[in-house]
DNA sequence: CTCAATTATTAATATCATGCATAGTTGTAT
DNA sequence: ATACAACTATGCATGATATTAATAATTGAG
């Protein structure tokens, strides 16, 4: 295969074009050469083929058997060629029956993930999609090797891997919840009050020790005091719901919980961060037209 | 197909390198480029493709679903490339069962073939081979259309259409024929003897005019009496037998008739000139293995 | 023999892949 | 953190070669 390397595989459009027309000028027209590079061109065929190609007869040129016998064959390559070369058809989601996996936090899945796949039901009854939680493996190994196909609601401030891509997701506010018998905070936390009280704080992988709220104390070289960590945001705001703590998470969440639980939102103190969410995907597959189609129908479904 | 001219399709070797390898230098060295070279071509395949094709991960690069669905059919074109551009596989005379059409002179119908042929059944059992008499079309037209592989046994005299490629074949001294029972003849001939006689003339094509023996007398301001004209030399040899007219013809068929008919060969004058007999293919095939292995086995076979 | 059509050739030009040197990137070991 | 090793990417000069325009050579036809 290596003595290809000797060889002008562009010569082999040229040659196409001159058996088939057994006519130099005419070739050249066809794919737009001088007549004179393509005699030349043919003198190169020629002489890498060892043989004359096209011959002059009564009748203009002729092929040799040699040419006429490459001839199916270089039409055979060029095509397959062709077709290979040719843009890969776009994800057909109505009619695939993809699985995909989805790394996710608690807010994904409880808050959009629902709603989202009742919408997926519709348009691609076909596709499958499995929800993991994140951990904290997710995001390197499991996107690469393709077990993880996205990860989904991780908060902007986290570093990843600067190869992976990110892209912006959700903006949400962060807000209080309380207990609904709860009758020691009204309708508003200030910030004092927020500091005085007990937390449940959650973290949207396990080992991460930082999250937006702390962050935005420490700024301020302020604490609360965390009365109790998880990574699953109904566990906490059940907590809540039997306790005097509260949680802080995103007013999305919150309002579901509300309606859910014995549970109430309060507004938080003046300048609590947004949190900004974002959906990681591995480069290898930034082109993949069905990686492409979900990334794209998840950001949009919000928009909704 | 024609969007391939945009493509350089030198590229597809270096694609299949570096997605074989997944890894830029080594892939340089299998194609024998240097590490600079491949990665600007990697570039232009991934401007070309739209695609990073290699992606850095840990583990090196990594090659992306598009250029892993790509590699096996660059191969296969690779290959089939590869296979039509390799040298035809030469004539296998044992096992061909061909059909080769030769337009030839009596002289080599007689002559030659009976012994070529038997010779050819030894070592080409399949091949058959029609045998034909010149006629004045074979030349141009037969031999293009391929209804005539070869013409052979022509005189080097004549003038044939210039793209036929004319081979050297046999060298014969001409010899003069008689009867045996013709007694007014010795053992040699006269140049003035030769004159007086009459001759049975014969000419390798129906048309022809011209004869070595008549144009080198004419050259010689002489010329002979012809009694008859015949293409056949087996018929003017039974003419001779019968008459007193003589014939001039090739050395080794006179020694054939002069073994069948009652015929005796006669030294001709001084410097009778030597006929020199062709082979004519034309050039469409000069290529063609099956009719190469025809003509050098002609050749070949007179030389033993 | 000349004309018309076509292919081949020649020499100048333009294009582009290549190589060199070097910078940038990533992962690992200290 | 820092340095190092292993790679890949980039900018630029260069050289190989395809291309062009002009022209010659060839062929068939009238």
């Amino acid at each position: 295969m290596q003595a290809l390397r000797q060889f002008d595989l562009n010569l082999l459009i040229i040659f196409e074009a001159l058996i088939s027309e057994c006519h130099v000028s005419r070739a050249a027209e066809k794919v737009f050469l001088s007549q004179s590079a393509m005699s030349h061109a043919l003198n190169r065929l020629r002489e890498y083929c060892d043989d004359p190609l096209l011959v002059r007869t009564a009748n203009g040129l002729q092929a040799t058997p040699r040419a006429l016998e490459m001839l199916p064959e270089v039409r055979r390559a060029l095509q397959l060629i062709d077709r290979t070369l040719a843009k890969p058809k776009a994800f057909d989601a109505s009619r695939s029956n993809r699985v995909f996996t989805i790394a996710c936090t608690d807010y994904f899945e409880a808050v959009i993930f629902p709603g989202l796949f009742a919408c997926l039901q519709q348009t691609a009854p076909g596709v499958r999609i499995n929800v993991e939680m994140i951990t904290d493996a997710s995001s390197r190994e499991k996107l690469e090797n393709r077990s993880v196909d996205l990860v989904v609601g991780v908060d902007a401030s986290h570093r990843y891997p600067k190869h992976l891509v990110t892209e912006d997701w959700i903006s949400e506010h962060l807000v209080c919840l309380a207990g609904k018998q709860n009758t020691r905070i009204g309708e508003q936390l200030s910030l004092q009050a927020y500091l005085d009280i007990s937390h449940v704080v959650f973290f949207d992988q396990v080992g991460d020790t930082t999250n937006p709220v702390d962050s935005w104390l420490q700024n301020q070289q302020l604490s609360r005091h965390h009365s109790v960590r998880t990574t699953n945001y109904m566990a906490a705001a059940r907590i809540v719901a039997q306790t005097g703590a509260i949680a802080t998470l995103p007013y999305q969440m919150a309002r579901l919980f509300s309606e859910l639980l014995p549970v109430r939102i309060v507004a938080p103190p003046a300048n609590m961060p947004v949190i900004d969410m974002q959906i990681l995907h591995h480069p290898l597959f930034d082109n993949d037209p069905g990686l492409l189609w979900l990334r794209e129908t998840i950001k949009q479904y919000e928009v909704i």
